[in-house]
DNA sequence: ACCTGAACACCGTTCAAGT
DNA sequence: ACCTGAACACCGTTCAAGT
């Protein structure tokens, strides 16, 4: 008697919150934010589409959680440093080379708003702030200016992979792309942007960024103005 | 005779990209990104849902076109200010608003790279920093501490909304919420972010975003150290 | 040249039915 | 308690056929 299709194997051990959360993780970094689905997630556990519901509330708590993984994993790798200076920089680059490595990561961050994932990171990135030096009821501003400024690269870097893989364009083929696009800019109307074309081809993003988090450390520690005294 | 149902009226003008665009862009402000469908467009076009694909390529490309058409408006908007440092806060702000007031603008900025949106914004923040006095080669790293930070910023705001929307919370229920689980948190563990709790319900975004602002435009002002002389 | 609208190949999520 | 897998209500995109 013959059978429509091969029958798929079924797992025998139980399903769990942490066996999903880490098959996500795969299918994440293998095919990125479109490649996550319950359809293709199932397959991978052996299991039937529905199953993961049991587990998870829906694919934004999955999301969430991949993430949760993804970023504690990566905080307590990022021991202390000599100075809080030294630490914040260590954290920043580690929570980069985290989101270059794995793109999806961040979007998902920008959607966790009040979630673990984001308190990880306000209490690693806010005991350094402390040490800083920096007044209490400047803190929340500090660590704020510091959080969004690594999210706000951390999106960039999110949608260079996404383009990357869709495009099927590596990273100098797009900075090409890019910079060409800009040295055809109207000189009149966009004089600034052309005049960067130049540098878009041949910068270090990781340089880059590093530098931005030193900008952002010279605000922290040049006065305030308007304190008179 | 008995139709089916009733014949959708067509429009007997011809389409334009534009008018898809502007149609797009009040769909969006209205039900959000999830709202942004080629049948829901098509419906309100009194068209086929086919037509806008004479247009425009897909949905990425009508994304970024209502992202520029809104950005356009927003920065002609800014004013040169009486110096660069109020230029740029004024320029911070009324993208800041623009945001706030369209959240889709948010995420769509993340996604729209090299293109039209971010290179205008891109000018309109380059030539105050050039007005600063900020050396060349440091401009690139500058604009882009600036730019990343306030695309974080808008990032999150456009969660925030697209949270608003789909879960029926307005902002003081979401602050409550938020608050009210870190304040929950282990103070062993999330002392920092448990201490934050407070400062989370009562803050003001707008004006920690102008604060953000002021502490990088502090840090552009910083001598850099290694200079030696 | 421009538009129609059915069709295709997908989604996330639900839920009766099974064990 | 946990899992199955068909079914539902959608998507973006394509394309033969119309005008």
């Amino acid at each position: 008697m013959a059978r429509k299709s091969a029958a798929p194997q079924r797992r025998t051990d139980q399903l769990s919150r942490d066996t999903i959360v880490a098959a996500a993780i795969d299918l994440l970094d293998a095919s990125g934010e479109d490649g996550l689905t319950f359809r293709a997630l199932s397959e991978r556990l052996s299991t039937g589409a529905g199953a993961i519901y049991w587990h998870i509330a829906n694919k934004n708590e999955l999301l969430t959680a991949a993430c949760d993984a993804l970023i504690a994993r990566t905080l307590t790798m990022s021991a202390t440093a000599a100075t809080p200076e030294d630490t914040i920089r260590a954290l920043a680059l580690n929570l980069f080379d985290a989101i270059d490595a794995h793109p999806w990561v961040g979007s998902a961050l920008a959607r966790a708003l009040g979630q673990m994932p984001m308190v990880r990171i306000l209490e690693s990135l806010g005991r350094p702030i402390r040490d800083l030096g920096v007044p209490a009821r400047d803190q929340w501003t500090t660590v704020g200016a510091l959080l969004n400024y690594i999210l706000g690269v951390g999106g960039r870097n999110a949608a260079n992979g996404q383009l990357a893989r869709t495009q099927g364009l590596d990273r100098s083929d797009f900075l090409e792309t890019v910079s060409a696009a800009w040295s055809g800019l109207d000189p009149v109307a966009f004089p600034f942007a052309r005049g960067l074309a130049a540098q878009v081809r041949t910068h270090d993003d990781r340089e880059d960024f590093l530098a931005g988090i030193d900008l952002i450390l010279r605000g922290i520690a040049a006065p305030r103005p308007r304190r008179r005294g």
